[in-house]
DNA sequence: GTCTATATTTTGATAGAC
DNA sequence: GTCTATCAAAATATAGAC
C-alpha cells in the first residue's frame, strides 16, 4: 500500500490524453497560436485536469518537445550501433530520419517551428538530444573518412542537407494541399519514398567526391 | 490641387516603418507570438495609426508575405532570364536564393512558419509567387534534360533539396547561438558560403547522374 | 483525480478629438 | 494623418467543492 486507495481511480490515461492532444495542438499552430481551452477539448478533460497534471503551458509544451526529439535521437542511435558499412549506415540515418517524421507528424512541424522561434521554448535537455543526433551523424562520416570512402565535410552541413529537404517535405503537406485548393490543378506530390532515394542519392555522390572532378571547373562562380 | 493641402504632411514612411516593424516581429515570433502593440510600438507609432495603414494584423502580415515572397521570385526569375547553360543557370539558382536569405533575413524565418502553419495566412497570390520560383527551376531542368546534362528529375524534390537546407541554416543561427549558451562550448558553424558550395555540389553532382553508377548498387535498401 | 466558476491579464480593434 | 482613451473578447491560470 504504496499510496492510492481511495480518491478516484488513477485515471485511464488522461495523462497521456492530454500529451497527444496537445502534440497535435502545437504542432498544427505553434506555441502560441495552440490554446489550452482548445488542447483541453480535444483531450476531453477540462483545463484545471491540464494544470493539475501539467505546471502549465510552457511546461506542457517542453515535455512534448523533449520526448520528440529524444525518440528521434534514440532511432538514430540504434542506427549507428546496428553497425555496417559506413555508407549503410548513412544510408539508414536518412531511411530513419524519414521514418520518424512518418510515425511522428507532429515532428517535423515542431522542428521547423523551433528553428524559426529561435529555440525560444528549448531548454538545455531538448540542445541535448539534438547535439546526440548530430554526434550519431558526426561519427559515421568520420568512419567514412577513415576508410577513405567519403571526402571530408562538416558533420553539421551533411546533417542539414539530409534533414532538411525530408522536413520541409514531410511539413509542407497541409500547405501543398491548401496550395492546390487556392490555385488548381493541384501538382502531384511525389511519394516520400522517391525524396529519399533523391536524398541518399545526393549525399552518398557528395561524399563519394565523385561530385563534379571531371566537369563544372569553377563552382560557386556564378555571384552574379 | 488633386487633394493633400491641410490635414499634416504626407507621412514621412510612417508605413514604410510599420512594413518593417511587422516584418521583424512576425518572422522573430510568428502571426500569433506577434503583438500589435510590440509592432506599433517598434514602429514608434500608436496602434491606432497601425490600423490607419491596415485593415488589421492579418491583412499586414498578408502584405509582408507577399513582399517577400515576389521579390525572391522576381530574383530567381532573373536568373533565368540572364541565360547561360543549364548548370550555370542551377547554380546562380542556389546562390540566388542563398543571397536573398542574407538580404531578408526575415524571409527563412517566414517560410518555415507558413510550411509550419500549413499555409493558414497565405493567399493566391503567395501561392502564385511560390510557384513562379519552382516554373522556374522547373524551366532550368528541363533544358538540361534536353542538352544531356541533367537526369530526369522531380523538379519539387530538387527544389526542396536546394531551399531547404538554406533555409534551415539562414534561420537557424539564434537557435544556434542559444544552444551555445545552454550547452557550451558553442560548436563553430559553418559559413554561408560553405553550406551553398556543399548544396550546390550535390545538386549538380547527382543531375549530372555520376551519383552512385558504379558503386552502392542497392539504393534505399536498408529499410530495417 | 476531476469538475464548475471565476479572477486577472493580455490583446485586437475602434471612437472621436485635433 | 496622428494621438488618447477605452471597449470587448480572448486566454492563462487558480479557488474550492466533490
Amino acid at each position: 500500500m504504496v499510496s492510492r486507495r481511495k480518491a478516484s481511480p488513477p485515471a485511464p490515461g488522461t495523462r497521456d490524453r492530454i500529451l497527444t492532444a496537445a502534440m497535435e495542438e502545437f504542432a498544427a499552430r505553434g506555441f502560441d497560436g495552440a490554446k489550452v481551452d482548445r488542447i483541453a477539448q480535444r483531450a476531453r478533460v477540462n483545463k484545471a485536469m491540464l494544470y493539475y497534471h501539467f505546471h502549465n503551458k510552457a511546461a506542457l509544451f517542453l515535455e512534448i518537445l523533449r520526448g520528440q526529439f529524444g525518440a528521434v535521437a534514440d532511432a538514430v542511435a540504434s542506427v549507428r550501433s546496428a553497425g555496417g558499412s559506413p555508407e549503410h549506415q548513412l544510408l539508414s540515418f536518412t531511411e530513419t530520419i524519414a521514418r520518424q517524421a512518418l510515425a511522428r507528424p507532429q515532428f517535423p512541424h515542431m522542428w521547423l517551428r523551433e528553428i524559426a522561434d529561435g529555440g525560444r521554448h528549448v531548454d538545455a535537455s531538448v540542445i541535448g538530444e539534438f547535439r546526440r543526433v548530430l554526434a550519431t551523424l558526426g561519427a559515421i562520416l568520420a568512419d567514412g573518412q577513415r576508410t577513405g570512402d567519403f571526402v571530408k565535410a562538416d558533420p553539421f552541413i551533411v546533417q542539414i542537407s539530409i534533414v532538411a529537404p525530408l522536413m520541409f517535405f514531410a511539413a509542407s503537406a497541409p500547405l501543398r494541399e491548401r496550395a492546390g485548393k487556392l490555385i488548381p490543378p493541384k501538382p502531384p506530390s511525389p511519394s516520400l519514398e522517391d525524396v529519399i532515394q533523391h536524398v541518399q542519392a545526393s549525399v552518398l555522390s557528395v561524399l563519394s567526391g565523385n561530385a563534379t572532378t571531371s566537369r563544372a571547373p569553377k563552382l560557386r562562380r556564378p555571384s552574379r
